[in-house]
DNA sequence: ATGAAAGCGCTAACAA
DNA sequence: TTGTTAGCGCTTTCAT
């Protein structure tokens, strides 16, 4: 193993020398840091990691806790880890993965100094976590919004307006009875708040136009969304739009649609909510697009300037942007 | 930050025998042991990571070297990080996930010591990482076998294995004429492994039964679903049974199916080469089912052996159960 | 503009 | 069974 030592020697310079060319902290005449920058590449050098977070508390090494289980929507997931990761090697982090073993796992990253910071997915509207991270004390970012962030910083997609888009779009186009196939059951009992802001925003644009809304649950499969729709249609018969927030039950829902010969949009128009762009779908579909990309990207730089000394919180919520891919039009008659 | 000298302090020790109580490696008596615990419970003591990898040689941390691109099956990559990221934890070691910037990755994380082995996914044939890998030295294990492992150690699902064993299902009810949905085409351009095999292991199959086949690259969505099937017509008039390698064009493939009136089982098989169970699909299909949670478990127990020393090598194919979810029958006629 | 040297917190000989 | 101590490789004061 080469070491700074052996990269001095090469250089004809002391190991400190070596340290700032590296670190860039001090200024070095341009003929000293070229012949060390000959050492370290003939030698092949690189800092030991390790040494290097004893020496100096930083570990350039960031958590990222996401939840892996499959009842949340693999895409956003992925598309968020790529864009975490990429925006984290622009900042020279690399990424410590935790998927489990909640609390445990947090202290001991943190308080074993694995992580300069930490990222938080899936946040829930009272999410035990919260309590833990702040008493680690170290920067932190949630991707997702508590009840009460207690401090910490949180980046998010603005569920609410998308729901309030959503419905916006339609009504516009003169649907009056719209519903929402909604996530499964199980997001809304844990609290997950996405699944809530949507209800939420869907409701109050919903009576904000004068229209009328059914907000439905739906597990994903042929037969929870045949159940899903016989619900909505009972309580609400007529209805002529469908806001899916539910990714993993588009496949089914277009499938039985067609099954039922209805047309999309002839007959029944259909907005998502989603982070993939549905290309392997039967059709495209309308979508308020998720930004994952761009949440995943803030969240970095969110905690990179933590990292960095910024003290003060901040809660961004990102809008997504309507794509009109042809699945909604005006209601019949 | 408390250190080990606080918690030798608070409980009447050395540094070195609280060391010796975490690491086990010498032999303690029950009272010293006890008063150490008790120490180490009541600071909330955490060896410092860092530290501890610049006097032992040990980071306790394994990367992970994952493909999140579009085009990869992102449900077998899924579960494939949550069995490593487990399974990993069972052996007190963290995940460190890379996902780009390919080789210079390796050699950082590598040489500098951030890492105790790797884990490199989504292999390809001729891969350019195996020399860079075989050059690091460090213990790795390749998910995915190259043509020439060059002694490193290899895991994969057994996908000839899978595609001769849904040959075999299908012949077994009497399908003469057998076709295969296969990856879209740059699967077979970039010589990803998977595909060669699923290809090879079915014309071997077929060829041996007296059958025929077709095997045919397939985009997601419907129009490359479509187009496919179109090929498949022609090239194989009469073609009873599907073996499909394509977890995201199976959406569509059902509801083109449906479309054309066509039944399954009655009309058409289909066999797929998952890792989902399709739980999220118009119905189930009979499949042989890609063993992720597996792959990623033995990936980690045996990247475990060679950081402990092991020095053989050994590639490892797991086979895939076929599960009966009467998505197939004797052909019409 | 550069060097010398004191740690950072831990492990593992070496001693007793 | 336990303690003492010499590093591990780097950063960063303090000197010059």
């Amino acid at each position: 193993m080469t070491t700074i030592m052996d990269v001095a020697a090469a250089a004809g310079v002391s190991a400190s020398t070596v340290s700032y060319v590296l670190s860039g902290k001090r200024t070095i005449s341009a003929a000293t840091r070229s012949r060390v920058e000959r050492a370290i590449e003939d030698l092949g050098y690189r800092p030991h990691a390790g040494a290097r977070a004893l020496a100096s508390n930083r570990t350039n090494v960031v958590g990222l806790v996401a939840p892996l289980r499959e009842d949340v929507n693999v895409n956003v997931i992925m598309q968020f880890v790529r864009s975490v990761t990429t925006t984290a090697r622009h900042h020279d982090l690399d990424v410590l993965l935790l998927t489990q073993e909640e609390d445990a796992g947090l202290r001991r990253v943190s308080s074993g100094s694995l992580v300069d910071g930490l990222l938080v997915m899936d946040i829930e509207a009272d999410d035990p976590r919260v309590d833990v991270l702040t008493s680690l004390d170290r920067p932190t970012v949630l991707i997702g919004v508590p009840d009460d962030p207690r401090g910490l910083s949180c980046v998010d997609f603005d569920f609410a307006g998308a729901a309030r888009a959503a419905v916006g779009h339609l009504t516009s186009l003169g649907h009056r009875r719209i519903a929402v196939l909604a996530s499964p059951p199980r997001s809304l009992t844990r609290h997950a708040g996405y699944a809530e802001r949507v209800r939420d925003g869907f409701r109050e644009a919903v009576r904000a136009a004068g229209a009328e809304g059914a907000y439905q649950p739906c597990e994903p499969g042929a037969e929870g969304v045949r159940r899903s729709l016989a619900a909505v249609r009972s309580e609400l018969p007529g209805v002529s739009a469908l806001v899916v927030h539910n990714e993993a039950a588009l496949p089914s829902l277009l499938a039985v649609l067609a099954e039922e010969g209805l047309d999309v949009p002839g007959d029944v128009s259909v907005v998502t909510i989603a982070a993939s762009e549905g290309a392997n779908l039967l059709r495209p579909l309308t979508s308020l697009d998720i930004p994952a990309l761009d949440v995943g990207r803030i969240a970095v730089e969110m905690l990179v300037a933590r990292i960095g000394g910024e003290r003060t919180a901040e809660t961004r919520l990102l809008a997504a942007p309507l794509v009109d891919r042809g699945s909604t039009a005006a209601p019949r008659g």
